[in-house]
RNA sequence: GGGUAGUUGGCCGAGUGGCUAAUGGCAUCAGACUGUAAAUCUGACACGCAUCGCGUUACGGUGGUUCGAAUCCAUCACUGCCCA
């Protein structure tokens, strides 16, 4: 099975290709986007226009249906309300299903998207262990305080350092999480299996000036599109809370501490603007070190490259 | 004109004689990241040489006190506030 992938760091018109791709060569597309599977979630995230089709669906675990933006059917988008949790297990799990129902309907699956870790769990083919945390095990992690959790862990296993960031709260969290759920050795969380595709990683990016410029433009864009309605409506409405929002991080984040009143107007496009920059070069370096992306932004080079990988036998 | 508070590294802002090239925050740069990934985390950040380290120049300007000053004194400049 052969899949294409295209991604890049945010604002460099992802969506566009992706939907220009999935027209010209019978394809569907599968979002990897960690934010845009939320519903209500739509300017912030940058979210294709159309809206979601329950005339069917496919019958993966839950029911998923298709977002359809112009004619093409969009995957994991708006398949969740914003206060449930999606992770890179999910993604990978959904994706490798739908990747399939795809190619038994005779079409092109094309993933489309920007978070690099969703990506490389499908294409390094990544194992995630399958130790199950409990709640109450999650809860009970998540309630010591960091450097309890840290001995706690170095305890378990003395050298966790060499498996995971010890530096980082979370990742000493999960760990810790796992080696009181059932996992023996932290080392299991290097498994790989084969990956269920043959991918090609295609990726659109600018200079980081240019990418920065069109961060801005965009941004004030999505601000006359009345962004900030859409995020005070998501709190009004109690779709989420006010730490949820700040979890999403940028637009969700900042417009939330503005419309939560914790900063001011200026304050918060400012913050937006260089963290969304920021963004995108930690995008980058992501990108750098894990996906063997093909970096291409002329559209003809693009299609003259899908054409051939996927002619290819 | 008089009084008063101030002038710190790209910005904000601590520091009131040696432990200070100077806390912290922001910005910037680089990086990490196998179940929160738009999240989370790490490092660098005066200049030069460079391995810890070494050297040089720094806290508005100048001059002084002192073994030693961003820190004390004098003076000049500038800024805010108050009184004329």
């Amino acid at each position: 099975m052969k899949v294409v992938v295209i991604t890049g760091p945010t604002a460099c018109g992802k969506s566009d290709i992706g939907i220009k791709l999935a027209k010209k060569f019978n394809g569907e597309i599968i979002s990897a986007d960690s934010r845009q599977v939320y519903k209500k979630m739509d300017i912030g995230t940058g979210k294709v226009t159309g809206k979601t089709d329950l005339s069917y669906f496919l019958d993966i675990p839950p029911k998923l249906y298709p977002f359809i933006s112009e004619g093409i059917n969009h995957w994991l988008i708006d398949i969740l309300n914003p206060s449930e949790q999606f992770s890179v297990a999910d993604f990978q799990k959904y994706a490798e299903a739908i990747e399939q129902n795809i190619k038994e309907r005779k079409k092109n699956p094309f993933i489309v998207g920007g978070t690099g870790f969703f990506i490389r769990s499908l294409t390094e083919g990544l194992l995630f262990p399958n130790a199950k945390v409990t709640e109450e095990t999650k809860n009970y992690v998540e309630s010591m305080t960091y450097e309890d959790a840290l001995t706690k862990l170095l305890n378990l296993q003395n050298n966790a350092e060499e498996f995971i960031d010890i530096k980082n709260p979370r990742r000493v969290q999960r760990a810790l999480s796992l080696l009181l759920s059932g996992m023996n050795n932290l080392s299991e969380m290097r498994m790989h299996k084969k990956p269920i595709a043959e991918y090609l990683v295609i990726g659109i990016t600018y200079e980081r000036e240019t990418i920065n410029q069109r961060i801005l433009k965009r941004l004030d864009n999505r601000l006359n599109q009345g962004m900030v309605k859409e995020i005070e409506l998501l709190l009004k409405n109690k779709d989420v809370t006010p730490e949820r929002l700040d979890d999403f991080g940028l637009e969700y984040r900042w417009i939330g501490r503005f419309a939560t009143g914790q900063i001011t107007y200026n304050e918060m496009h400012e913050k937006l603007y260089t963290e969304i920059c920021r963004f995108a070069k930690r995008q980058m370096t992501w990108f750098k070190k894990y996906c063997n992306v093909i970096w291409l932004n002329d559209e003809k080079q693009i299609i003259e490259m899908v054409d051939k990988f996927l002619k290819e036998i």
